[in-house]
DNA sequence: CTAGGATCTAGATTCGACTCTAGGTCAAGC
DNA sequence: GCTTGACCTAGAGTCGAATCTAGATCCTAG
């Protein structure tokens, strides 16, 4: 399946994934990873490919507004294996459903920050034509 | 223009704008507001129409992620008067990119855990009508 | 042999944005 | 007069998520 097994000192996965080494430490301690880390003889923590992969969906979560905590229990569930799917859908759908009211709030943002922008267009338009000095109107 | 000159207490604000008495004076501390407070003899803020209508805009920008400094500057433009629209539009532009790319990294986000709640749904529906036991895949 | 850079651990610190506490004042109703 | 509830100030505390510090160890190249 996999060609090489593509293990990755932890400044390698940091690169990868650009979370700064301190959050990966940080993410393992909070129980963000679905194994013990495997370390070098030296004791220096071994990433494997899978690994990788995992933190991947661990920031798409936590980018679309996830608390750690939420991962975790994801995290948990996906670590106990088979047989908790419901669970873990019940926790993604969850999530999903907060992320639509997320984006469906910031649209209503961005139409109200896109109206005022077209208002000072407006008013530098008129402004930069000398028609008259720009009034303050109700433009706030 | 306005028909009743409609003064509110802090706590009538605090209802009408979701936010509580402590956030409302924490942002008066922070330089949200477009003027001092005005007070009863009694030394009780009372807030006019306007900076209802003020602190509303204010919570768009909070809610589409503006930081509190960047809220202040704003503010201060505006208290400024006619004069500096330009830089209100440049302000307002940076912000509305700020959101809109906010708005396509969660609508990436929601792509990937939408395609997710359907690999679970898939999984448990061939559970449920009882094909074989669910098996792990590469479902994570 | 040694200097430099990447790692390690445990724990402290920072940051933004609230949120709450203590100890008071004020106004209305009983 | 007295209680009750909303309000006041200054300052402390909380919370989530990192982020950084100190002091030690481990490898590699010169």
């Amino acid at each position: 399946m996999s060609e090489i097994a593509h293990d990755m000192t932890i400044g390698q996965l940091s690169q990868r994934t650009g979370l700064s080494v301190h959050t990966l430490r940080f993410y393992e301690r909070e129980g963000i990873l679905l194994h013990p880390v495997r370390r070098t003889p030296g004791g220096s923590r071994l990433y494997s490919e899978e690994d990788a992969q995992w933190l991947t969906t661990c920031i798409v979560l936590r980018a679309s507004g996830m608390p750690l905590p939420a991962i975790r229990t994801y995290t948990e569930l996906v670590r106990q294996g088979t047989g908790n799917e419901a669970e873990r859908l019940a926790l993604l759908r969850d999530h999903r459903e907060r992320v639509t009211r997320q984006l469906s709030e910031l649209n209503r943002c961005l139409d109200l920050i896109t109206y005022k922008v077209g208002r000072y267009e407006d008013i530098l338009a008129r402004a930069s034509a000398a028609c008259w000095p720009p009034v303050e109107e109700d433009l706030r």
